[in-house]
RNA sequence: GCGUCGGUGGUAGAGUGGUCUAUUACAACAGACUGUAAAUCUGUCGCCCCCUGGGCUCCGAUGGUUCGAAUCCAUCCCGACGCA
């Protein structure tokens, strides 16, 4: 089967960075320039913004997550609508028609099938998609669960909570943890819904399943995401299943075909785990770059689980020099400035991150020269604008203005918030793709990291 | 003028003899957040210090009762309501 709608053509190879790479994913639903960075759209939108705003910032593509959708509204509703690209008004610009279609109208007796395209209408174009499997839900919602660990934290913070998740003898605690809404077993995970507690079971095909309704360009196989306080051998087992899990996705894609709801071919990453071991990415990126089931491979590779801040250098990495090199590599939920310089230095060409919104919603603003919190007292009567760069689409606003709509709970703030920082992120991003073609990455680093951080990340 | 009720920390509002620097909420001031359980969560919030502890001050004002008062009594000041 082959997939001739999604190929990855590598552009410029960086002459100072071996790894680091310029290039197109090109997909049924059109091209993403990579390095890119994806907004997350966990539930068929980013929160607080439209796709108009979208546009603006120069999205490229859209993330939305399976565990969330298949909750609620259900895999069906969206398939209904020819994919959660069209639901959501994902979907290239034309002229609207003279009459909107009425949704009363295209119902069927099941209230569902011959529902019209949804967003703006008929005749229009989807834009390029990612979905999420799940596989983050079994951390979050299993052993990160009720705990306050985190996926990236740095060293000191690591030691700190494995202390407090060990007693003298060095034995795990049993605590917060019972609470966990995911279990896991070897043919799949149970989830508890976080909307109503109920039970939801998910495995490799229904993973799949669920994703080839929801439609998009690129999707991700059912991984075990393991936490940073995991041992070695359970980052060992956890892999190993991961690997196994991989497979049984493989099968299930070829069995399904292209996308029942938009018609097309769609490209499943594999994601490499293996926690901050450089020996157990590098085993993962082999055996998930070579895997090969009823003579399909995969379209792409997510690097995805937990490792310190620290290792995230070496972690990614140790993926990369061991993935096949001809195609795409994402930086699974990594965004924060420093990190698109590491990513992309070691082979990174996509990446999504939840950061820059959820900062956005509790007030931290990106500027050139670091994060800022527009709640602090001191924006209050501060005139300068958010930003420098005259080219962003939010930078006009004052951080007195956005610090009072903050104040006063208006749902604005929030939304020019993550409209910022995501074209903060984004531009961040593609400025790193120009430094590749033009062969400045290492002065474009220097350039942005002295400003941002200070001299933290300088040698 | 008489009567009744009431005056608590930035605000609202608990507490009505010791466990009270005083519940709670809001406001204020900071912090955290990396494949979204998150427009969420955490901390501080009378003053001072040798700050995992200690000292001082405090519930309209003054005086008193008591071993001990935000809490009881007296007087005064202020407010609301009622009656003249």
């Amino acid at each position: 089967m082959s997939n001739t709608k999604f190929n990855f053509e590598i552009v410029k190879r960086s002459e100072e960075a071996s790894l680091a790479r310029a290039g197109i994913i090109h997909t049924p639903h059109g091209d993403i320039l990579t390095p890119a960075f994806i907004p997350v759209g966990t539930k068929a939108t980013v929160k607080s913004l439209d796709v108009g705003m979208l546009k603006k910032i120069g999205s490229l593509a859209v993330l939305a997550n399976t565990y969330h959708l298949h909750l609620q509204p259900g895999a069906e509703l969206i398939a209904a609508h020819g994919g959660f690209a069209r639901m959501m008004g994902w979907v290239e610009d034309k002229p609207l028609p003279a009459s909107p279609p009425s949704l009363r109208e295209g119902l069927d007796a099941s209230g569902l099938s011959s529902l019209p395209l949804g967003g703006v209408g008929e005749g229009s174009v989807p834009l390029p998609t990612f979905t999420d499997s799940g596989g983050f839900q079994v951390f979050s919602l299993g052993a990160a669960f009720d705990t306050g660990v985190s996926k990236i934290a740095t060293s000191a913070e690591l030691s700190k909570k494995q202390k407090e998740e060990t007693d003298d003898k060095g034995n795990k605690k049993i605590k917060a943890t019972n609470n966990q809404m995911a279990k896991i077993d070897e043919e799949g995970v149970t989830f508890k819904s976080f909307t109503d507690g109920s039970s939801h079971r998910f495995t490799p095909e229904s993973s799949m399943q669920v994703q080839h309704k929801l439609g998009a360009d690129i999707f991700f196989a059912f991984d075990e995401c393991t936490s940073p306080l995991a041992s070695r051998e359970y980052q060992v087992s956890a892999m190993e299943r991961t690997h196994r899990w991989a497979a049984r996705c493989l099968g299930e894609h070829k069995r399904l075909g292209a996308s029942e709801s938009t018609g097309e071919q769609q490209a499943l990453f594999a994601v490499v785990q293996g926690g901050a071991y450089e020996e157990l990415r590098k085993e993962s990126a082999r055996v998930l770059g070579e895997m090969s089931v009823d003579g399909i491979e995969f379209d792409g590779f997510g690097i995805g689980g937990s490792f310190t801040k620290e290792d995230m250098d070496k972690t990614v990495r140790s993926a990369t020099e061991n993935l096949p090199e001809y195609k795409p590599r994402h930086l699974l939920g990594i965004g924060e400035p420093i990190d698109f310089f590491i990513g992309v230095e070691y082979g990174i060409d996509t990446f999504d991150c939840v950061s820059p919104t959820r900062v956005a919603r509790h007030g931290n603003i990106y500027t050139e020269n670091g994060r800022i919190n527009i709640l602090n007292s001191k924006y209050k009567k501060d005139l300068s604008y958010l930003s420098e760069d005259k080219s962003s689409p939010y930078h006009n606003y004052t951080k007195a203005y956005l610090h009072h709509l903050f104040k006063s709970e208006e749902m604005l703030a929030g939304t020019i918030a993550s409209a910022h920082n995501l074209y903060f992120i984004i531009k961040l991003v593609a400025d790193i793709r120009v430094s590749i073609l033009e062969d400045n990455f290492y002065k474009l680093k220097e350039e942005f990291c002295s400003k941002y951080y200070g001299d933290k990340y300088l040698k």
